[in-house]
This record gives C-alpha cells, structure tokens and sequence, in this order.
DNA sequence: TCAATAGTGTCTCTAAGACATTATGTT
DNA sequence: AACATAATGTCTTAGAGACACTATTGA
C-alpha cells in the first residue's frame, strides 16, 4: 500500500493594529524552504496523544506559545498537495491575543494581514481563507472571539473584535444585551479603563466557565 | 517513524419510519469481525483523489448507492482507537432518501435508528453522535435536509423531516415563510400527491442550483 | 355533507435597531 | 465649563408564532 504522509498544519490568528492576522514561518526545510508557510510538521505517533497534541506540539515547537483555543478545521488531502506525494494534513485553527504571541520566547512567526497575504505554498492559503470563514461564522452566534482579547477588556474594546472579525459595524446597545445574554463575563470590580478626556469603561474578565467552553446565542448578533 | 494508520469512516444518515436512522454494515474482517459498524476503510493512496473520493468509494463498495450529499466531519486520532496501532479516520456523513438504500443492489447495510444503538467498536457511537449534531445544527439554518427527501415532496413532508432531525414541532406558517426566503424548490406543475380524504398537497423539486449548494438563512427557523 | 389536511390571511408579541439621554472621566 | 466616550432608557420596526379561515379532496 502506498504511504499517506500524516502532517498537521495551524492557522494562528490574532487581532493587531485593529486587523485580523495570521502567523507565518519561514520554512527551514524543503520543499519551499525559506518560503512564508504555515507553522505545520509532521503527526509523531510516538509522542501525539491525538492530533490535537500534534497541533500544540507544533504551535509550542514554532510560536513558543500555548493558545486559549484551537480547534480542528478541517483534513485537505491529494497526490498534489504535497511534492513529496500522496499527503493529508489536519488542519486546525487557534484564536491568541496578539500580546501573547509578541511576548512569546524564541518565536519565529511573523504577522501578516488574512486578506494581504503574498502568494503561499500547498494549499496554505486556501486554508488560511477556510479559518477566517470559521471563525467568521462562529462569532456571529458565540463567545469566540473572546479568545482574541486579552484577560481583561472592556466592552467596547471587545464590540470592537466583533466588528473587525465580522467586518462590519454593530449596534451598541444589540451587542450589549447579546453579551449579556451570553452570560460569559464578570465585571472586575473597581476596575476601569481610562482611554483619553471621557467617561471610563468597566473592565470585564471571561468567567471561568467560559474558558473552556463557548457560550452561545438563540439568535446571532 | 512510527507509521500511522489511515481511514475514513462514514455515517449514512437516512429517515425511515419517521425516524432519522443510521447505515451500520457487519464487520468482515478482524477487528471486531461480526460486530456492526460504521462503513469505512483504508485511505488508497494510489486510486483516491482525496479523503472525499475515499469516502464515496466506500459507501459505493458497502453499500451501492452514490449519496446526493458528502462532507467531512471530522478527524479522530490516537493510538487507543484501534488495536491495530496509532490510526487516524477522516470521518464523514452522508445524507440520503431511504428509498435509495434500499434500492441499492448489493448493498450490506442495516438501518438502525441513531439514538437507539447497540454498542460499537471503535469510537463509532460517537461519530455518530457527532454526525446527529451536526445536521441538527445545519438544518436550523440551511436547505440540508432536503437532500434526505426524494426528487420530488410535498410541504408537509418536508416539514417533517425537518421535524423529525430537529426533534421538535414547527410552526407551518413560519416554516413556509422560511422555505420561501431559502427559494429553494420550485412546483413541479399540476402535480399533487393525494394522501387521504383531504386536499393534495402540491409536489415541489429542488431546484437545480439547489442540488449543489446549500441555501442558507439570515436567521433560523 | 362531513372529515381531514393543504394552504393563506392576519393579529399579537418578542426582539433588534435607531435614537436620545444620562454618567463620568480629562483638559 | 467643555468635550468625548461609556452606559442605559425608550421608541420604532421587523419578524416569529398563534389562530382562524378558506380550499379541495375522498368517504
């Protein structure tokens, strides 16, 4: 039987200068070595519990970070895909806060807008499109993007990641009574953000069960 | 490197009975020979064109029929999965009118409804689950169910079968407006199915763009 | 003529968006 | 005091569900 070759590949996204970025690796090795790429390697079946492990394996390997969340996207598979040959790659999706990957040690990953991106080897690009639309879609009924702002935030800031993920802007007092709905965060009290010559903003936190799990809406925003 | 085993598993989603049931076929060879399973089979590198045309392969094999809809579900992986070793199924589901199942000339599959079923090797029951979920969760908001129908339905029993996978009653003015708004079907001219002492029902036909691609809602139904 | 379901018109109630008002900080 | 943004109250409008009424067949 002809060998598959196993690899994962992760599509790490962030929000930094209010735009939606995805981390690239300069490959080392070939083929498209010192090509932009996806951080991705190959499955290791001696150490990877599951796929899941392969992915943080590879996010801790490349981008020296943990992600508050990453799920699987979808498998791409083909002779083509790959000059190496028949190949099939799990490919996931993580949502980060831009500072973790900033303040991350010996990360080799460099920020690049979704929707300016230089032309990407395999099927990257293809798969960088398919994590926007996930990610797109999910936030329209869910907690998601909160996995893009940092510990604590204030409400504006997080309509704000709602605007530039959906790509579009959100009425105020709607948002606000979806959050409220969702029942995600707790406000940390006496806590407030001060951002120029006006009225401060509370200073909200996930509440621990919406850490591990998304919250999500009847109706989307 | 320790080599991975490659798989694809498929969940033939059908309503009989008013009920949504699932194809299980018995298992010929070891693992688990003699035991009812999910249809599925190795990944052939050297014929498939992707994981897409390993899956149609074997339900073409298992159980004759080529299912008017195919999409991946998700990728299972570990080395506890399988006694044969670290392995890996790209699992699907399909959806299609029963008639075709049981149409299908040499077809070894046995319908069982999916919330009542025996136990099963692997981690079938919960791709199973996983593949309920999902076209639970589709078919708040697009035209998928359809593909679960014939060529040719009435409203009433479309309506039903949305019924039957949502697993709740709907209300007929709203569910008309929704199907509307999807602008799905077409009438197919001077037909009508008589089922009784009562008015017949007209009979409707997706429309051909509809064979392809989903029809989406703004908001659900 | 009655029974039964198909199909449609219309009213009510809920929820989303628009707009206005109040709150609270900095300059 | 002026100003800018936070936060909230309220009105308008759109959509979903409830209900009722008409349509059309077979018994």
């Amino acid at each position: 039987m002809v060998e598959v070759i196993c690899t994962v590949d992760v599509v790490l996204l962030t929000i930094r200068d209010d735009t939606l970025m995805t981390a690239l690796i300069e490959r080392e090795h070939a083929p498209f070595a010192g090509q932009y790429a996806l951080p991705g390697g190959y499955i290791h079946a001696e150490e990877d519990a599951d796929v899941h492990a392969s992915a943080m394996r590879v996010i801790a390997g490349k981008a020296g970070i943990v992600p508050p969340y990453l799920e699987q996207l979808a498998t791409l598979s083909g002779p083509g895909r790959d000059p190496r040959g028949w190949s099939l790659s799990i490919a996931h999706y993580a949502l980060v806060p831009c500072e973790i990957i900033e303040n991350a040690v010996g990360s080799q990953v460099h920020l690049l807008p979704v929707d300016r991106l230089p032309a990407l080897p395999f099927d990257h690009a293809r798969i960088i499109g398919m994590a926007a639309d996930r990610l797109r879609n999910k936030s329209q009924y869910s907690s998601l993007p909160c996995f893009l702002a940092g510990d604590t935030f204030t409400l504006p800031q997080l309509q704000r990641i709602y605007e530039i993920v959906l790509g579009e802007k959100l009425n105020k007092v709607s948002f606000r009574r979806k959050v409220t709905e969702m029942d995600m965060l707790e406000p940390v009290e006496g806590c407030f953000e001060s951002a120029g010559a006006h009225r401060p903003a509370q200073l909200y936190a996930l509440k621990s069960s919406s850490r591990s799990k998304l919250m999500l809406l009847e109706r989307g925003l």
